[in-house]
DNA sequence: TTCGGGACGTTCGAATTTGAACTAGGGTCG
DNA sequence: CGACCCTAGTTCAAATTCGAACGTCCCGAA
């Protein structure tokens, strides 16, 4: 009744202990080898793979999952470090886009083996097959929900 | 070969931004309506679910995956709350055992319905029974690995 | 056209987190 | 003993994050 059932427990407990340790693993990594945050680098990482390699603060926020406040903070420290930049659109003096450098898209490249080594050691490598494609599914659906009927799709802050 | 898979970076990328927003969520709705952060729910239903309720600082930091000094941290701002005491061992002087207290464990009852309630109906409740167990099985298994083989196990900071 | 409600980003102060010392004991091996 | 290294927890400054304004500007209705 009150509580959750063991399995339940398990699962809630797993997601939350499993994504911070792999942050953190993943933050002084990266940190030690490319002078990124795992953050900076979920940003950079967004933007390469963007169109025109570039995205606009809301949904870049919201890509993150970040707070607005804190997605300007950081952009601001990638700009003092030559690795974005940003343009305001002609259309709409409002929005403001995040754009990827040269020298940011390189810096990515070179943080990203690293990155995904990581990602395959700690987490892929360690799942089943099967396990890995609930995972993608059902944590995909979950977020989906959570996007869409929330209050807080759009960001965060 | 360079990057990861699509089911890859999906299981990846789901795990991340679901438990940022399920942390955002559970963040918000303890703090309205019982002044916790989501952390400190957490330390304080560990404690409630030791023996004697009580751990050390450095068995707490590891079960909330926290870094040391963040749990002092955290741990004094629940001491002003009257919620925890602290209690040093008798055998071992550098030991310090956080306490629950009866407020605090009150305090964990009344906010623990809210909180179960937000699990089940954005976590819990979306995943199918297999996915819930490929979770807790899988992402288990994740976490059992780097908490071993890990110079992390212990505590982060 | 002109309000009024939103949306977009930024700013700012306060709260939190981080990581590197630092304090202080234990435990072992000589 | 005594030199040494290891563990536990705290402290402190710096970095980051949060959340509540704020200033602007779009847009739809009157």
């Amino acid at each position: 009744m009150g509580g959750l059932s063991t399995e339940e427990q398990r699962a809630w407990t797993a997601l939350r202990t499993t994504y911070a340790l792999l942050h953190q693993r993943m933050d002084q990594q990266l940190k030690r080898d490319s002078g990124l945050s795992h953050l900076q680098y979920e940003i950079l990482a967004r933007l390469a793979s963007a169109p025109e390699r570039e995205l606009r603060m809301a949904e870049l926020s919201c890509a993150v999952a970040n707070s607005k406040s804190g997605l300007t903070y950081q952009i601001d420290r990638l700009l003092e470090a030559g690795l974005v930049c940003r343009r305001t659109c002609p259309g709409d003096v409002r929005a403001v886009y995040a754009v990827l450098t040269d020298e940011g898209a390189d810096r990515l490249a070179r943080a990203e083996p690293g990155y995904v080594g990581l990602v395959r050691e700690l987490l892929v490598g360690v799942l089943t097959p099967e396990q890995l494609r609930a995972v993608a599914e059902g944590l995909g659906e979950v977020n989906r929900r959570m996007q869409d009927s929330g209050d807080f799709g759009e960001s965060l802050g």
